[in-house]
DNA sequence: CCTATAATGCTCTGTTGGAGTATAAGACAA
DNA sequence: TTGTCTTATACTCCAACAGAGCATTATAGG
């Protein structure tokens, strides 16, 4: 069992006996959570038919984590990588055969949607479709209050325990924002948690050996739950959803998903894409301006169908000049 | 190279060759950033006469990461590990010998200082001494002005490209807090990347190989810059140092570095000891008050000299009933 | 000319966070 | 006993900011 290093009581048996891997041997696997913004839908890249995200193994060539996924995602996709940032790392004894330990290093990237030649099965798709219950941008989905809160809360009034009833219906008003509560779009892995542990995410049969099935897990895959993936990718998907819709708020990396140019209207749509809610837009864009982190181009669009709008470009800059930054988007209450 | 799994245009060699470690070897390492808040010094728990952190293989008889490294934290220094979080996952080939990667993935972890038997080299030391720039309680550190302030210029003065010699100044001004611009306590682990640069900090000329040092480098290794740690663990304690004060700010992490029940200023002191600045104290007992995050005990303290105070106890029933929670500590400017 | 759609400018207001003042309650020394 | 030191604790002030709404401007299309 472990030990500290350096302190280790007695060497390991496999420390002697293995050649090259000096111990246990563990494969590692890069796993991209690539988000484009098209047309006013958050996009992620995903593989077969749609129910994985890109995945590969790391590598002996690579210099590091960071490089291995860029090189690799480049040349597969001819993306430009704008914005890398490592997501999780977690092993399941679950994931790799025969038992074998296989270390997963999730990453969220961002780019510009394009399809390149060489992706013969990757394609582009909405992450709502994931998770239908994350748009709130034209109001309170209805599915949540059809067919998610009356299986959540049956789920919630189960147990015969009082305070495990009492903890499970709060998880699940401060989720799902019941009882006055406010939607907090951030919450999105706690969502897909809880989702999941009431059974109502097919992961969570295939998890669970035959026979171990928790009652109720997964006994109707509930219709309006959202596309599954494979093993667990759907929820490293939904951290790295997650933590885009935090990061947003206070580092400028919007613009890795925007144009060269563009008009604040938008950048705004975009920003309401990966929120998954409205602003208010005089809000935005007063917080834009004040911030400085555009800079007008002086040219205007021909538009889609009011006042021309003067494009605009991200000031560079900043990325250099701010430590903090922050683009704070203003997101209505209403 | 990586392909896309699933999309891979040819299977590897790797793949069809090796038995059960179906790809490239690959050895896993935990590191833990262990903390611990003792009268008002922020320590880690260190190992080899203060020079690394603890750290251990990941093994196959682990669950889970997460798991893997509380059963052996506290195996070992038999530490109640209150809190554990992922910090980093990353993987140089400098690591490991003979061109093998190692994968460390570091956490850290909240505790009570205490020392068990088992703990053979182990101790626990002050996080200043590894970063003394870094503790401004007690106003600016002289030795910024002194030693480092002088040695950083000089570095972002060298080069000839003016374009570089600004932004290398800027660097400076933005994390050493030059120019009128304020301190921000949660650049610990810019700063120590900059005076890595700069060659200010011993590590850096170990992790050139020798003829490849830039000028500069670990031409005389700074007195005054802090303690050295082997490998990479100093840049990794800073990762640790950086997470924490982000941290407290917005979630309750602090209570599990207190005992069980704490007067206001006993917290006080122990967020500024993470922090490394002072708080205002009247606004510091309105943010916790107003935040139902703690409750009276009932009793008070004999005391330290003044008033007796109430005594506290953390209510942690704020960990499941909300979300955010927050302990969004104010710190003064002055 | 009228209407729809955006862009853009400005105001109002409630909340919050930083900072300071004032008072209370003990310990301890003269 | 009294004054002083130290800390606890209660309140007040003010500036900055964020949410929300109103008003005006500029186009396209009938």
């Amino acid at each position: 069992m472990g030990t500290f290093r350096e302190i280790g009581i007695a060497a390991e048996a496999s420390k002697l006996a293995a050649p090259v891997p000096a111990r246990d041997a563990i494969a590692a696997d890069l796993i991209a959570v690539l988000v484009a913004v098209t047309s006013g839908d958050p996009r992620v890249l995903t593989i077969q038919d749609q129910s994985a995200l890109p995945s590969g193994p790391f590598e002996l060539a690579h210099r590091s984590l960071q490089a291995g996924l860029r090189a690799w995602v480049e040349r597969q996709t001819r993306l430009p990588l704008g914005y890398v940032e490592q997501l999780y790392t977690f092993a399941d004894r679950d994931r790799g055969s025969a038992g074998q330990h296989v270390i997963s290093i999730s990453y969220l990237g961002l780019t510009r949607e394009q399809l390149a030649s060489g992706e013969h099965e990757a394609s582009w798709r909405s992450w709502y479709s994931y998770f239908p219950w994350e748009d709130h941008r034209a109001g309170t989905p209805p599915m949540i209050e059809a067919a998610l809160l009356p299986r959540l809360e049956a789920w919630a009034n189960a147990p015969q325990n009082p305070g495990l009833r009492q903890d499970r219906g709060q998880r699940v008003a401060i989720t799902f924002g019941g009882g006055g509560r406010a939607w907090d779009e951030e919450l999105v892995l706690q969502r897909y948690e809880l989702l999941y542990e009431a059974g109502l995410i097919p992961e969570a049969a295939r998890a669970s050996p035959p026979g171990t099935l928790r009652p109720g897990v997964a006994a109707t895959p509930l219709p309006g739950a959202g596309q599954p993936m494979i093993l667990d990718h759907r929820r490293i998907l939904a951290t790295g959803i997650a933590r885009l819709r935090a990061k947003i708020k206070y580092r400028p990396v919007v613009f890795e998903l925007m144009p060269e140019t563009f008009t604040l209207l938008q950048l705004q749509r975009c920003v309401e894409a990966l929120a998954g809610r409205l602003v208010h837009k005089q809000n935005f864009r007063r917080l834009i301006e004040q911030q400085d982190l555009v800079e007008e181009t002086g040219e205007t669009t021909p538009d889609t169908g009011g006042r021309p709008a003067k494009l605009f470009r991200f000031r560079r800059e900043v990325l250099t000049q701010r430590a903090i930054a922050g683009t704070k988007l203003p997101v209505s209450r209403a």
